[in-house]
DNA sequence: GGCATATAGTTGCAATTGCAACCATATAGA
DNA sequence: TCTATATGGTTGCAATTGCAACTATATGCC
């Protein structure tokens, strides 16, 4: 939410005579519409799936992780590395999802203080009635104003930034 | 939070033979670097402040959207729309910052149902002390992993899409 | 003027998040 | 083996957020 324009004004401010300032203002350009982005982006997105009914993005990541990790299932500190939410969090995220019948936790055999959490078939279910809508609201507010190349691009740059790709 | 490689799975999933799938895969690699981005250095930003027993950065928005207004300041529903908060969040948050003394609420003589809002002499002063921080970590988590031609891109590219540019 | 509707902002309540303390089991070292 | 410490996870509490209902003023239409 920060304003490119005021961002700017800020460098003046805050800095001394002599010193040069830290972020150059076509950094806090691209800064304020980084973080502009992602606000925009995913109020859109919960909107639609809150309109077709659906839950939240994050119900999608947790089931997703699960899915891809099939029959063995995750241990909750894996799921929480995945779809960076703290333990905290995530414990009672899960509660939210098993009460739903979406996951379930199990014992665990190799460590017998961790659950290992399996996701069920109403689980999977789910994941298929939100990808249409989800996949669908990705193209409307987002593909469709850029090409591939630039997809390509702010894929590749995105990257570096240490811990975004995995 | 949603992992690329997984969000391609779907694609085989949630599509029907024949029809192509609705974001292809670099789409959703890029949206889900795009996501993750913005998690990570957040969390990031929102860290180095709190080590230095600074407020968040929603704070700052707000005070910074002040100070760019001066004298005359704001209504509410223009802050709002500045720092993409509704108006009920942003009735609190205001009245958070009015307690800690950094802006004031006046009647407004426009309208008798408005509040017209003004930062204090201790709004600037939090400003000044947040920006070397928030700066700071702006420098630190995000401009070092890019260079010049690489920022303006990335503005160019966000600000198309609607709402991001300002 | 007088009524219907829209807008600005506040408040109450439920859900979510962040933080700290806590329990239980594993691991490491004497 | 026995103790100290680290790790996985849960729970309690406070702060924040989202949502709906509400108050008050403004605006549009008759």
């Amino acid at each position: 939410m920060p304003d490119e324009s005021k961002l700017q004004l800020q460098l003046s401010c805050g800095s001394v005579v002599g010193m040069e300032p830290k972020p150059d203002a076509i950094t806090l350009t691209a800064w304020a519409r980084l973080v502009r982005t992602q606000q925009v982006l995913l109020e859109r997105v919960e909107a639609d799936l809150k309109q077709a009914s659906l839950p939240p993005l994050r119900w999608y990541d947790v089931l997703l992780e699960l899915r891809r990790a099939g029959a063995g299932g995750l241990r909750q500190f894996e799921i929480g590395a995945a779809v960076l939410l703290n333990k905290h969090n995530l414990s009672r995220l899960l509660d939210r999802l098993e009460a739903e019948g979406l996951l379930q936790r199990h014992v665990c055999e190799e460590d017998g203080r961790g659950a290992r959490v399996r996701i069920t078939a109403a689980g999977r279910d789910l994941l298929k009635r939100m990808w249409p809508v989800y996949g669908g609201a990705i193209a409307a507010h987002f593909e469709q104003y850029f090409n591939d190349k630039e997809l390509r691009q702010l894929a590749a740059m995105l990257g570096r930034i240490p811990g975004v790709a995995r």
